[in-house]
DNA sequence: TCTAATTGTAATCAACATAATTACAGTTCG
DNA sequence: CGAACTGTAATTATGTTGATTACAATTAGA
């Protein structure tokens, strides 16, 4: 099963900054097409980030925090990715072997290279940027 | 389960670098400390994408088709990487909903801006660097 | 030509990851 | 107070991953 939190959660601060207004989690999964809980989960860790305030109770719901144009998807792919880019490396290496010694630290350093590739793209696109692209 | 095959492929592939000469599948798991026949799998991808060959049969195995510094990352990555670095949106739409509608279009260019990130990182570094590494 | 070693490949399994779902206590508005 | 929400835990179904077993086909070398 592939991880879509950062889908999801892209997709709801969109709706967010779209409505410009409180929006409650049933009516966000609605649009998401998943369930209110999973919505939900991901509403604490956008709020855990600043990048929304939630309210509970009747007429609660979820809203923006500030302006689209101040938040960028890496506000919202560090609010909810907890996965590198490329998979750290597990294994213990086989001790003998000089290339098996090296290869963790090797790759770790190649994954944060690429992790840093795709920060640096992300922080180049402001929620804004795609609420012109739903208007359009 | 976090996907290693790339971890894998790259560690593999530095070794028959460093090693410099035929390797059957049951050293090259006990280097990169898996099974041999995950390592076949993955040898069979390498050959497909010809940075490999193979040999059947006795005082059989793999070597590298071609010189270090002619083989990059982004090499490998094509060769075993299946899975884009953002998931892909599976979901069908809300069609009453103007966000849902263009999400999916969306989420696609920024997943194929960040996947090119990446493939650009990668294709900078080549198995020879990686060996550099290894000896130094 | 025979034998042993090795690849190629299918099938199965256990562990883990993910999202959906149910449930319900706590919060807030009117 | 009552209805409508959030916050959160627990459970479930499904998908993904890598390990493992098994064995036919291939190859080198005695």
């Amino acid at each position: 099963m592939v991880n879509q939190q950062f889908n999801f959660a892209v997709h709801i601060m969109t709706a967010l900054a779209f409505a410009h207004r409180r929006m409650d989690s049933a009516t966000l999964a609605a649009s998401v097409n998943t369930n209110p809980v999973v919505v939900r989960r991901l509403l604490l860790a956008l709020r855990r980030a600043g990048l929304i305030e939630t309210l509970a109770g009747k007429n609660g719901g979820a809203k923006l925090s500030r302006a689209p144009r101040t938040i960028t998807l890496l506000d919202i792919y560090d609010a909810v990715e907890l996965r590198p880019v490329i998979a750290k490396n597990q294994r213990r290496a086989a001790r003998h072997c000089p290339v098996s010694c090296q290869m963790k630290g090797i790759m770790s350093s190649v994954a944060a290279g690429a992790e840093e590739a795709v920060r640096k793209h992300l922080r180049g696109i402001t929620l804004a940027a795609l609420l012109r692209q739903v208007d359009g």
